[in-house]
DNA sequence: GAATTTTTTTGGATCGATCCAATTTTTGCT
DNA sequence: AGCAAAAATTGGATCGATCCAAAAAAATTC
């Protein structure tokens, strides 16, 4: 049914090594040979080597396997612009090296970490030491974004919590002292107004990034003599779209809203807008991540640029280079544009 | 200094097929040699099964192979809103079917749809039937996107003449007669205004998808009493910021603007906008395709629906079926929104 | 305890191709 | 033509695991 290289050889009445190298090394076949048994192969139907075979004598797969956070699968995350971006990243890095990029869901159970067919791992975003016990024992190159796993780690990284220092500095250099805060929820879950004293736990924050950027905004606000415990701060998923109201109930006297995501921070102009809250006039606003609809919205998003298409080369490069832990961390920078303000006086 | 089965199992003292087994059917083995395999597997540090080797026998990848489009890299590709959407309808179907996605450049030299290591392929966008020459030969599953390529090839195609069709006829209704169209490019190059000789040149246009919107709208005003040819017509990649202006100033008189692309077709609400035209009173716009600047744009952007997701999923499970050829036609639908009103009289 | 059945274990063949050292053929030179 | 050197070709081993029929071991029956 299916022909092999053997077929052909034998329909050329070659060896197998003179039929391999005839697709693989045609300049060490003579033209005679090289053509009997192209012609051989044409006549039977042979596509060419089959790259099962190839592969698993060449070793390499010039493959990479981006895995996508467990919690939401392949198709959820791709609804992240930034993650998308991240993934464009790791495109272009591949496209140089010549290779491809494969998608992997971080399930137990699927073929994933574990078993699946690539040189290396790109870890776009984890939330526990543990997840990469498989890829380590698997002995596979692999680099970590945006988490702390320790020194012997391939990691890029960006600076969240700088990130998130200057989002507030600004706010709190344009007067502001009355803010809302927009973080995220911890696993999956319905977006909700947490209580003053949950503030500061980390356990309900996010994945790693987000406690940084947590601990970004607290930094500043403390420096300016604020305490984070003041401030109503809503848990939410970036695409949750009955969130922004409840800040904005939470918090009727707040002047700035500092969001963990571009998304909600869009979320709630629109909807301080529909209420005739006029941004950045009355509100001022600051998002996480820069996404095309910032740039476009009304007003612009003042926000804080993380370069995820540079992390996402910076990770594939590192797959490919297969040498010494190499660790770079991305400083972000403050995009700011019109939704802030000074503060009313 | 890799450790292999075959290592595994003389360290332990039983045969490969046993250690094998303690991996794949560990029922099948006596509990004693189960455990004594396991330490042995651990002191030696072996990583389970290699899928290297798995796979040439197994046959099967569980993998599918998104093919992007030629012209533009993987990267570029990733750019597209509407094509992530369907690589999410793509990874939707995976998950169930507990396979993976790997995303392939169609570059020749590259290890794409010749030597990919895939079930199947799924081909994104394309251009000409030779390209699907390569897929036949390997006699691996594939299927085709939005574009015709005979019975024998399963299809997923969205009916974009109809969509465009009802696009122009939603405006026709609302009084406008004056028009301006945005295309699509094919190939690279800078944005430019088409002279009305080559309106209907599909030699022009973008991929097949773009002729059958081309067809579309020109039949529609054609039923209309409109010709194609006296509409102002921009081509234009759907990214390209300085598009825009160039249709305004070619067509000072449009009351409507109909575009291939929703980026487009909201870049000019924008550029309109700057000048002082507003959006719907003296210029009403649809797009093609929804994105979610669409829906949150000021004013949202009246556009086509085109189920992309649905579209991937669709792709995918025929991939998965692998049986008889198939073929699915999408309807789009239009979504009236914001951005066109009654034409002033 | 021998005979029979059932459960475990094993070695050889296989998946499809490539590499390498040894062999055969061709070429070049006198 | 005869010999050496170069080029082309070949068969065996290998990549890492799984499958299968046969052999061995254990459990059951009389």
């Amino acid at each position: 049914m299916i022909v092999r290289l053997i077929d052909v050889a034998r329909a050329a009445k070659v060896s197998r090594s003179t039929a391999s190298n005839v697709f693989s090394n045609p300049d060490r076949v003579r033209q005679v040979l090289c053509e009997r048994v192209q012609s051989a192969a044409k006549k039977l139907g042979y596509a060419g080597p089959d790259p099962k075979g190839q592969i698993l004598r060449a070793g390499k797969l010039n493959l990479i396997g981006v895995v996508m956070p467990g919690q939401w699968g392949v198709a959820e995350t791709l609804r992240s612009q930034v993650f998308v971006q991240f993934l464009q990243g790791v495109a272009e890095a591949c496209d140089e090296a010549n290779a491809n990029m494969v998608l992997l869901p971080d399930r137990p159970g699927a073929r994933g970490v574990g078993s699946a067919l690539v040189d290396g791992f790109i870890f776009g975003r984890i939330e526990q030491l543990s997840q990469l016990e498989t890829a380590r024992q698997r002995r596979l190159p692999y680099v970590v974004v945006d988490f702390d796993a320790g020194p012997e780690v391939n990691a890029v990284i960006v600076d969240a919590r700088a990130g998130m220092k200057l989002a507030v500095q600004h706010l709190l250099a344009l007067g502001h002292r009355r803010f809302g805060m927009i973080s995220f929820l911890r696993g999956a879950g319905t977006a909700r107004i947490i209580p003053a004293s949950s503030h500061r736990d980390l356990a309900m924050v996010g994945i790693a990034v987000d406690q940084e950027k947590l601990a970004g905004a607290t930094e500043a606000l403390a420096e300016a003599g604020l305490c984070i415990d003041d401030v109503p701060v809503l848990h939410a998923e970036p695409w949750d779209q009955n969130a922004a109201p409840l800040l904005l109930d939470a918090a009727p006297e707040a002047t700035a809203i500092f969001s963990f995501s571009a998304m909600q921070a869009i979320a709630v102009m629109k909807e301080a807008q529909r209420r005739g809250i006029k941004v950045p006039d009355d509100l001022s606003v600051v998002g996480f991540n820069d996404i095309p609809e910032a740039a476009i919205c009304t007003p612009p998003l003042t926000t804080l640029e993380t370069y995820p298409i540079e992390k996402g080369r910076l990770a594939a490069a590192m797959i490919f280079a297969n040498g010494t832990i190499q660790r770079r961390v991305v400083q972000p920078q403050l995009l700011v544009r019109g939704s802030t303000a000074r503060a009313k006086s």
